[in-house]
DNA sequence: GGTCCGGACTGGAACGTTCCAGATCGTCGA
DNA sequence: TCGACGATCTGGAACGTTCCAGTCCGGACC
């Protein structure tokens, strides 16, 4: 394992100053033509890069874009990540991504390795970290939440979607194909799935179908999700909005089950319009956030603040729904 | 945005030498418990974090670990990723990612990044990086590859799983379910997918089925995978093993818009079991890498390399099949 | 009473960069 | 011929740590 070459070894083997090394590779107009071509050879030769860790801590900076992310195996948040990536490549930044499962000690810890390598800002896609930890990290560092809805906390900006909209989206559009009892599916007291459960009462009332909102709780504690849908069922509901597309699948699978037909007997419409929603039988409908656009928002507000600006700023994003085989 | 509190700043407050400060805060013995706590108390109140630059440039390493991967959407992936957090975790390092989709130059540049930053070593969950690359790594840090037979390159540690003796199992499995004419779906020209066409022509072998063996090509440029399934099918062929679950629903699919009946007319098996294997209708019997073990087992080879080792070290795990509803 | 010892602490060098204030040198106009 | 000037290059300080060689001081020992 060959230590790797710094600047002083190229220099010395140019028989320049190690101050011209560094000019020449960062291509100053002030280096000779010939000079820089030498220098140049001669690093490619010995393989030299850049030690970011010096760079990083004498600039201040280090062109790096942290992103902490509580699941990797939920694709509406890798795909926002792709859009962070996209945007921070384009404005030069390199993306470090950390994973921190729901162990909010362990999210809190992957922060302040991050806030520890002087990253240039930082994206927060996890509504697992306490405000405290958030407020403590964005003291010292830009940071953007995506898809919570604006944390408590002075200094932080956030991009999200709408979701009371996305709700009446599926709801129009589950009545515009003629169900009229359309029951829904929530879980959790995280604040999107609380904001859909406005937008659907809120649409159904717009329909003038506020006497037959039903909402069945498909969270942990919650009474069974089995239960509650053959009531539903037996109560002639023929169609759900569900909270995610996960929860939009147990609801089919348990349609199926009982000898229905999705969609001519029930109607199921999902949101995040995750991968899964493409591969299912049948295919789900589902509320579409714009993602990527997401990551690539959130980018553009850190550069933002590194520009200097100084107000908060709360993106709210309009969701599509994409229309397949469940409705 | 305030600036960071440095060592100098704890100091200056705690009336003490720098060197002090930081011999406290990292619990030397040789510092009297009264002024370790009065540091302790002091930084806390400062929010001094120390600076990861700084200690990783005069250390010469940085307690992290970096992983490149180059698809946040494959679950095979980012499970493999769980296992190597929560190995590195427990050897006391950081786990950082950089995610690159499949484009190799943006490979090789995420891969200088994370060697520019000092990392400790280097895990690497893609085969979309050219040996060069991977060797020019290598040579400064420890690297190991995850699933990816070994590259022809000195240096480099690897952790596979044993592809031919999963294809032996699926082919084992729907053999002694009585069916006699296995079809396998291959694509790609990626060193699994050769060797897991290898162990299914093995095994058709070692059961007497030398005749029926029958490989179907799925890869963009080969002929279409519905012709020669509908080809397969006629020929009166029973049960399809596929490279990969991705596959092995795309043969479902196609089945089930046949009309036929998915276990009973045709078997199916995949390889990978992804997290899809189990939502989709009917579940997926598939080969269970042991991903979480790879994972941990590659940090093991890379603090084995930290401690000293330099040979390298190829590991081969063997994969498990996980029997579902289409088989 | 002097010497030695060990515990508690300090100062400066080093890590590999960038940045800044110069140094050097050939050329050009007067 | 001389000074000024621009182009090109250099040396050292700084970034925030760790590490090493000391310093300081009170007490034990002979």
């Amino acid at each position: 394992m060959t230590p790797r070459p710094t600047l002083r070894d190229v220099a010395a083997r140019a028989g320049v100053s190690k101050s011209l090394v560094s000019l020449a590779l960062r291509g100053d107009p002030g280096v000779g033509e010939r000079t820089r071509e030498r220098i140049q050879v001669i690093a490619d030769e010995l393989g030299y890069r850049s030690n970011v860790l010096a760079r990083g801590l004498v600039q201040g900076r280090t062109h790096l874009l942290g992103v902490v992310i509580s699941s990797l195996e939920n694709p509406y948040h890798t795909e926002i990540v792709a859009g962070v990536e996209e945007a921070a490549e384009a404005h030069g930044l390199s993306v470090l991504l950390v994973h921190g499962s729901r162990d909010r000690g362990r999210l809190a810890q992957h922060l302040d390795t991050l806030t520890g390598l002087n990253v240039d800002g930082l994206v927060v896609i996890s509504s697992w970290l306490e405000d405290e930890h958030l407020a403590a990290a964005a003291r010292r560092t830009p940071l953007v939440m995506v898809g919570r809805s604006h944390a408590p906390v002075q200094g932080i900006d956030s991009v999200t979607n709408d979701d009371e909209l996305g709700a009446a989206l599926a709801v129009d559009h589950l009545v515009a194909a003629g169900r009229t009892r359309v029951a829904h599916v929530t879980g959790g007291r995280r604040p999107a799935a609380l904001a859909r459960r406005r937008g659907y009462e809120a649409a159904m009332s717009r329909h003038g179908l506020a006497d037959v909102v039903r909402v069945v709780d498909r969270s942990p504690g919650g009474p069974a999700l089995q239960d509650a849908l053959d009531e539903a069922i037996h109560d002639g509901y023929d169609a759900v909005f569900a909270r995610n597309d996960v929860a939009a699948f147990d609801v089919i699978d348990h349609a199926l089950d009982r000898g229905l037909r999705v969609p001519a007997d029930l109607a199921v419409v999902g949101y995040d319009d995750s991968a899964l929603a493409r591969r299912t039988r049948p295919r789900l409908t589902s509320v579409n956030q714009p993602r990527e656009r997401m990551g690539a928002r959130a980018v553009a507000l850190l550069v933002e603040r590194l520009g200097g600006r100084t107000d908060d700023q709360h993106e709210v994003l309009r969701p599509t729904l994409t229309v397949r085989a469940s409705t």
